[in-house]
DNA sequence: AACTCGGGGCA
DNA sequence: TGCCCAGAGTT
């Protein structure tokens, strides 16, 4: 397990590298952030972005989702996958706001995950992108990247590899760290074949050093 | 912990 | 073709 020096050189290396690394889901407002993340559950930004602008066009507020039939909101998003749990859950999600809400975001990550749809992640993202509120949200780059450097254990759960980082990230870096973790997991430290020969973490990263290893005796 | 929903992108 | 994707809800 790294210690907390060497958390911190992690930090560092990941500002070097993504000094401006943020939410890459557009958006120009809490309630269109929500749903835009959670249309983009299993699903790319980039596909995500391609079908919100239209959306964002036709659904302005929660009324206009809770009064379209689902039909039509289905075959509005069908372009992203999984969509007909997405559209009941937009819808449902909708009614939420405007009952208790009175039609706003809720900014807690407790009010955000107990609306449809809305898990432990989303809220986090939610949370710290609309509201400023710290949050990690834990994906499979965050929880890939966390588990092969060894800032945590491998057989943690996304919620104990979360802890973990609240636990040794400074709190004023959890909503940036979260999203240069994306970065670096989606395009270095990749699930298949990372780049371990040229990361500049190489020295203190646990499955680095693993797999230059086994790469000298294969060679 | 495993299973399902699911179209798009990429090799 | 086959595999993966910035997940959540149900069993």
């Amino acid at each position: 397990m790294l210690n907390k020096s060497q958390i911190r050189y992690c930090l560092d290396i990941f500002e070097s590298m993504y000094p401006d690394a943020e939410c890459e889901l557009n958006h120009t407002n809490p309630f269109e952030l929500l749903v835009a993340v959670v249309l983009s559950a299993q699903a790319t930004d980039a596909l995500v972005n391609k079908v919100t602008p239209d959306l964002f066009a036709k659904y302005k507020r929660p009324e206009d989702y809770v009064n379209v039939p689902l039909e039509e909101l289905q075959n509005d998003i069908k372009r992203i996958g999984l969509f007909r749990n997405k559209a009941k859950n937009i819808k449902k999600l909708s009614e939420t706001l405007l009952e208790k809400y009175d039609g706003e975001v809720p900014p807690t990550k407790e009010q955000l995950e107990s609306l449809a749809g809305v898990g432990r992640k989303t809220a986090n993202v939610v949370a710290s992108v609309a509201f400023d509120e710290p949050a990690i949200a834990v994906d499979t780059h965050v929880e890939r990247v966390s588990k092969r450097l060894g800032i945590c254990r491998w057989k943690d759960s996304v919620l104990e590899v979360e802890k973990t980082l609240m636990r040794k990230v400074p709190v004023d870096e959890w909503s940036v760290t979260h999203h240069r973790m994306i970065f670096f997991g989606r395009y270095h430290c990749k699930a298949q074949r990372p780049s371990c020969e040229e990361c500049p973490l190489l020295s203190l990263c646990r499955e680095g050093q693993k797999r230059m290893k086994k790469k000298e005796k294969t060679s």
